[in-house]
DNA sequence: AAACGCGACTCAGAAAACTCGGC
DNA sequence: GGCCGAGTTTTCTGAGTCGCGTT
């Protein structure tokens, strides 16, 4: 990897490009020509050169004896209604065709796509019958799990020549894997929790939808026969190679690179570096707000409370997003009212805040934190004489909150707390819980409960496994018959001894020996199985990846692998090592973040 | 100056696809 | 030695953050 090699020339002692602009700004704010990433006038590239996105194949129409029905009588559908319809047909079995306003938005939408007598026959979603179209695609799923070995190999290749042929870029001279380089199917919108646009229809993306990024002297992408891109341009300040407007939120969507990519690992490489500059000077910002708590401006009290629930609570900045556009969620500046709940005295504990609201993504957050006074009585300052639909902190918004964060700390904002508090986390978990006497799997537990200490403090929730309850019983099953076979080994050992006693003979001793072993052995399986059963359950509902994936500095996680000698193939997947190979590289034992 | 709207990027969990160990 | 299913990995695309230009 050409990239690699770059990576190690910049290690330790060598000036990092990003890291010298920092060093010469010490103490003069505001010297914008210095400002992080823009040294060179943000140019992300020299040359880029693709074939530009692969389009999903076009919509092939329903056999002849697959039939719609509407009011219980069989209607043959236009082919573009049709095709609508089987998006629908498809969700069948999906709690989300239940919802009202799923089934509304899909049907307004759907009815705009009929022919005129389409839309003459078709008044009402309930007289639609699409079990006939589910069914049918159901039975073709099936149809292509039971393909032969072959065939299934078959189809194998040709998706790895459509990965071959459009999953790679040319990038300043190197090949580079692309993210997604598949455009969207069209389909139905799900967005998550309650979405006001559930169920609208999403369109396919044409080529004349699309907007091609390369370099002018690279061969330009062809569209597809007959077709035209939107627009082809040569834009260096940007990382997208195509991007489309997507028509239910009419917003943007790009195709980019791959994490494992340089420019994607450098990225990440630089956001692990401010967050570590964040830790020279957190002391003195955390100092700061709890003196603006008691600040006469009503501004800088909320700007100052807020920073500490971002601060301790890892929440998110919370921008403001437009009504009805999107589900209800709230980060902390834009919390209202009714999310908290004062409490002066609760289980023992003083001031005590109750948090429920819902996050990015419609992930609840509820926690009962107790906190300082003076924070408690703010809070109670700040909601008197509001609604609960008001909001709680009304002369704060991210801007405010950002532009502060950038003067305490240059490239600092909101998030960066986020990235910190997790990487630190890992680091001090790792240090408490790690025992140099354990075994691999011993380590490996107390690796995932720090991972886990990070995923529960970011809210990084999952829904129980469906399989849960079934394999955490088999676990137990085996655990059970484990304890067994060790109550046997116990007495065929004891058993032993008492013939050795006896016959004083080799045999015998060979024995007690083996006996000996067996019953280590199976102490050590069992050991291993109730750690496996432990954090199991501990991990019911908590998603570890988010955290690993995107808060931890990587190389807190390769230090400690090397220092205990665990393999970071233990901790890292292929994919996950290839997003971190720039920390892999740089990396070891000593690591400090 | 501040509100706004858009653009570009990171982060997010669900679902699909794949893998691998036990029978 | 192939099949099954649980567990793991990969894909997918929606949902945030934050900066910038415009008004």
């Amino acid at each position: 990897m050409y990239w690699r090699l770059a990576t190690s020339m910049l290690g330790r002692g060598v000036p990092r490009p990003w890291l010298v602009p920092t060093g010469l700004r010490t103490g003069s704010v505001g010297c914008s020509r210095w400002e992080e990433e823009k040294s060179a006038d943000g140019v992300k590239w020299k040359q880029l050169e693709h074939r530009g996105p692969y389009f999903v194949p076009l919509y092939e129409p329903l056999p002849d004896d697959v039939q719609f029905y509407y009011d219980g009588k069989p209607l043959k559908l236009s082919v573009a209604t049709e095709e609508i319809a089987t998006f629908y047909a498809k969700m069948l079995d999906h709690e989300y065709t239940t919802k009202e306003i799923f089934q509304t938005n899909f049907f307004n939408d759907w009815r705009k796509e009929m022919t005129p007598q389409e839309q003459k026959i078709i008044k009402h979603l309930d007289k639609c019958d699409f079990r006939e179209i589910h069914k049918y695609f159901v039975d073709k799923n099936e149809a292509r799990k039971a393909l032969s070995k072959e065939e299934k190999q078959k189809l194998k290749e040709e998706a790895d020549k459509i990965q071959e042929e459009y999953g790679y870029c040319i990038l300043d001279g190197h090949r580079e894997k692309i993210g997604n380089f598949k455009t969207e199917p069209p389909g139905l919108f799900r967005g998550r929790g309650d979405h006001p646009k559930m169920g609208m229809l999403k369109k396919r993306i044409m080529p004349e939808d699309v907007i091609i990024n390369c370099s002018k002297d690279s061969k330009i992408p062809e569209p597809p026969v007959g077709h035209k891109w939107k627009e082809v341009r040569f834009d260096n300040t940007v990382t997208w190679l195509a991007s489309w407007t997507e028509n239910v939120q009419n917003s943007l969507k790009y195709i980019m690179l791959n994490p494992s990519s340089k420019l994607k690992g450098e990225k990440d490489w630089q956001k692990y570096e401010v967050a570590r500059r964040l830790k020279d000077v957190v002391h003195k910002i955390r100092a700061q707000y709890q003196a603006d708590w008691k600040s006469k401006e009503m501004k800088k009290r909320q700007r100052a409370v807020a920073l500490y629930f971002i601060d301790k609570l890892a929440l998110r900045a919370g921008n403001e997003k437009e009504e009805g556009e999107t589900a209800d969620t709230v980060g902390c500046c834009s919390l209202r009212v009714e999310h908290i709940k004062l409490h002066p005295k609760l289980d023992g504990q003083e001031h005590v805040v109750e948090f429920d609201f819902l996050g990015k993504d419609s992930i609840r957050y509820y926690n009962k934190v107790s906190v300082e006074k003076p924070v408690f009585k703010n809070l109670q300052l700040f909601m008197k004489n509001k609604d609960p639909g008001d909001d709680l902190f009304d002369r704060l918004n991210t801007v405010i909150l950002n532009k502060h964060l950038q003067n305490l700390m240059n490239g600092l904002t909101a998030k960066v707390f986020r990235t910190y508090n997790a990487s630190i986390t890992l680091q001090e978990q790792l240090k408490a819980l790690t025992n140099p006497e354990d075994n691999v799997a011993g380590k490996l537990l107390s690796y995932n409960r720090a991972n886990r200490a990070v995923a529960i403090l970011c809210n990084h929730q999952r829904s129980t496994p469906k399989t849960f309850e079934k394999s955490m019983q088999n676990l137990q099953t085996k655990i059970d018959a484990k304890k067994q076979q060790l109550e046997k080994a116990e007495q065929e050992l004891k058993k032993a001894e008492d013939e050795f006693e006896d016959t004083k003979d080799a045999k015998a001793e060979a024995n007690v020996q083996k006996k000996k072993k067996l019953l280590e052995r199976l102490k050590e399986q069992l050991a291993k199985l109730n750690v496996q059963a432990t954090d199991k359950e501990e991990n019911k509902q908590i998603a570890l990846g988010t955290s690993k994936l995107n808060y931890l500095d990587p190389r807190i996680s390769i230090a400690w692998c090397k220092k205990f000698g665990v393999p970071i193939e233990k901790i890292y997947n292929k994919t996950q090592r290839a997003k971190f190979a720039w920390a892999i590289d740089m990396t070891d034992e000593d690591f400090e973040f």
